[in-house]
DNA sequence: CCAAAGTCTGAATCCTGATTCACTAAAGAT
DNA sequence: ATCTTTAGTGAATCAGGATTCAGACTTTGG
């Protein structure tokens, strides 16, 4: 009489869901939101074009549950780092190294996921994790406000400065204008050189007792 | 025999130019780049769609253009506010106040400056103009060396962040979500408290004596 | 005033991908 | 085994706005 409800069909179901997630995540990584489609997606992940509209409402969900599923591992590092024990300055300052290396390290997702335009949906999502960047500062600022690392008045605004000065001076040396310096043979900044620009400029910004 | 070259036929056409640019930085100062269309932009111009290619190769060039004349008023109030005489610091804190207040006072159009999605052509100016920012913000940062207002290490990093930073607290306010909650009663933050930490933040980033 | 050269018009066309849907295949239920 | 229900297919359709272009209209030079 009925049909679903089988473990089995429910578990390939969002193994497929999933397999989808991950094939996006790779065409994204590989070429920004802005070369996602629905065709190449479904050829890249071998299923017909109309199979993503069983799994995703349409395209500007899709590209939103690729964003948010990229940008939660690198929140949740980061909450990580921040969670460790220690002063909240030397915690501050790994996450920070760790958030850099690991953009770095990704460029063009980094850029996709810090700056380039996309759907509305995913603009959405990338305000709301904005916000939860902020969030996670703001605690940190809180703990160094406490045990005496750091002396911040306005918490929430602050913590949007940090978010902010971050993703911009990675921005630039990530940005395809960039790269396309790079390629032509300009010099440009090492991943060790900003990453000590953003610490100093954040540990004083927050006034930070010691800065490197 | 010919035709053209006339002085009156050229001024006509300029002023045509130009009277299509205002209406085009209207409708994106009241509803941001995303619903700026030809045929809309046409109607409210008074011409036909048509001629708008008589003026601009595309839409994304005409974006572009929006882009960058509104663009430039902002760069080059600040770079006046800039230049005016005293320490590094106060016209630091001048301009960032002014800054902030213009963003404030027209939100719709500071966030289609700043951070609204757009034509590539567009995003291709955002870019050069992020780093002509960050390239006055250089030079004040130079003289504050030079005059002891402040002490920075890696200028052209640094003025990154603080465009960076300055852009990320006042988008944070100036968003479409920011509006939403805004307009369902939520408290938000007032013009004078974001300015303030915009600020200290700065100031204090950059080693500034003294921070308010 | 006329012919030549240019400009303006806006409905028709094009483009580019997202989305649909009639149909086929597979998976549960009995 | 067979019937029912859901999943998968991919070519065809749609959507929506940019762009074109064949006249109609203006301006210029003589």
């Amino acid at each position: 009489m009925a049909y679903r409800t089988t473990a089995q069909r429910i578990e390939r179901d969002q193994a497929l869901r999933e397999h989808i997630l991950d094939c996006a995540l790779q065409q994204v990584a590989d070429n920004g939101f802005g070369n996602l489609t629905m065709s190449g997606l479904a050829r890249a992940a071998g299923v017909a074009t109309g199979s993503l509209y069983r799994h995703f409402p349409g395209k500007g969900a899709l590209a939103a549950d690729v964003f948010v599923k990229a940008t939660r591992i690198e929140l949740e590092t980061l909450k990580r780092e921040f969670q460790r024990p220690g002063r909240a300055v030397d915690r501050l300052k790994s996450g920070l190294t760790q958030f850099a290396a690991r953009a770095w390290h990704s460029r063009q997702l980094a850029y996709a996921l810090i700056a380039e335009p996309a759907e509305e949906e995913v603009e959405t999502q990338r305000l709301y994790y904005r916000q939860a960047y902020a969030t996670l500062y703001s605690a940190l600022l809180v703990e160094g406000n406490a045990d005496g690392s750091f002396a911040v008045e306005n918490i929430p605004l602050t913590a949007a400065c940090v978010v902010g000065a971050i993703a911009e001076s990675l921005v630039g040396p990530l940005s395809p204008q960039a790269r396309a310096d790079r390629e032509s043979g300009l010099p440009s900044e090492t991943l060790e050189a900003v990453t000590l620009a953003i610490i100093r400029f954040c540990l004083r910004a927050i006034n930070a007792k010691e800065v490197p």
